[in-house]
DNA sequence: CGTTATATTATACGGATGTTTCGAAAGTTC
DNA sequence: GAACTTTCGAAACATCCGTATAATATAACG
């Protein structure tokens, strides 16, 4: 059915289909027939929306990075900032199956990007968003008088950082997973012992926001349509 | 010159060889053809000494964990005991190129126990090693009377390793590499903040123990030859 | 209704990988 | 010194990869 298909609607739902691919197999296991297979179609069906498989590294990435986005900004608003802070930190950690699928996408560009100067530079940039992310919820929560003054923010948001990426690889390739509440008992430990809040952590458990998920986490219809 | 070779030392040989080609270009780039080059020999070489890839991995990861386990026995020997826990965290940091290179081992391993079963116990086994060796060293401390007792080890030790993990990927793959004294610092505001030594870390630098690293770090003698 | 445009499949290509095979070279042994 | 055994190189093999191309199917259009 030519002309009848959204170019940039079924575009898409190939990034998508890659994304689900890496989750599922890691990023090795992203081959163009695997994703084409993913999302229903041939290899030639994909190589007619995305020119080729760096193009298609690049595209996913971002289509992975909007989706998490989202419910970031949604903490961020809220009005404790450092709960704000608490709250992001929880979104990065692989608490339960949907983020575990994200840090395997994630975990496979550390590696690709030893050799592949395209992943290189788009790890680099995720980390300078992510980086830059929490030394902003970090002066926020300053100028809200709920961190004292004397924090060292780089440095600060950097161990942050590195803490997520520990206990992420702890989890998802130690062979000892550490639980939900343990990643957030740890995060929960740095927030009191390096931040030092003034005023004590919300004992309130906020729960992830629970979106509609029908855009490209399942198969594309036309994958359904074969399938049946 | 059949028969004259040491198979035992040749064998070792290849393994040394693998092992720099996965520091230089990552587990990606560890081919059979490539460890073969850097040994200074053939594909057909190579399997009369090790039956598959598998088998190469698993043992250059051997030969690799016997490599730096001298170093961390040595540290263990210290007698102030939070001394020895610190020495041993900063000798796993990539704090110079062979530790990075150390890193980039380990990283690749990371990534392939996605699929690959093999790589993916062993990653588990040293992990294991690993783990065990911080809560050792934290309950050696405690029982010094160097930290308090009332310390949850095995969560401390996680989050030790978490931090280490954390470190390292920041430096290695963020493009946001920590400076050695940086990652040193984490290491001792985590010490003091999360374990609370009962007497304050030590000033005076301890340095790592320079042991001659002929063996295996330098190019095989046959591949010296072909050099020439 | 025939023509045209394009979505999609099927297939092929060149290159890289792990593995296998075969033969030549080189000591060892009798 | 001849027969034997081991070492090692060269090349072939099957498989997978990303990419390119030709053929087919199908809806849109004049």
């Amino acid at each position: 059915m030519p002309k009848k298909v959204d170019h940039k609607l079924r575009r898409e739902a190939f990034l998508a289909a890659a994304y689900r691919t890496i989750k599922k197999k890691g990023l090795e296991g992203m081959t163009v027939r695997a994703v084409a297979r993913e999302a229903g179609f041939t290899t030639g069906a994909l190589v007619h929306y995305v020119d080729s498989m760096d193009k298609l590294l690049v595209e996913s990435s971002e289509y992975a990075a909007r989706y998490v986005r989202g419910d970031m900004e949604a903490m961020e608003a809220l009005p404790d900032k450092v709960e704000s802070l608490r709250q992001v930190v929880y979104l990065s950690l692989p608490l339960d199956e949907e983020r575990r699928g994200n840090w395997n996408f994630w975990m496979g560009f550390w590696e690709r990007s030893v050799r592949n100067a395209t992943v290189r530079k788009l790890t680099h940039t995720r980390y300078s968003e992510w980086i830059g992310r929490v030394e902003r919820l970090i002066r926020t929560a300053q100028a809200a008088g709920d961190l004292p003054d004397d924090i060292d923010v780089k440095r600060a948001a950097r161990m942050c950082v590195a803490l997520v990426d520990g206990i992420a690889t702890l989890t998802m390739r130690s062979g000892f997973p550490l639980s939900a509440d343990d990643q957030r008992r740890m995060v929960d430990d740095w927030i009191v012992t390096s931040l030092r809040p003034t005023h004590p952590l919300s004992t309130v458990r906020i729960e992830r926001p629970r979106r509609p998920r029908s855009n490209g986490t399942q198969p594309h219809e036309a994958a359904m349509a074969k399938a049946v």
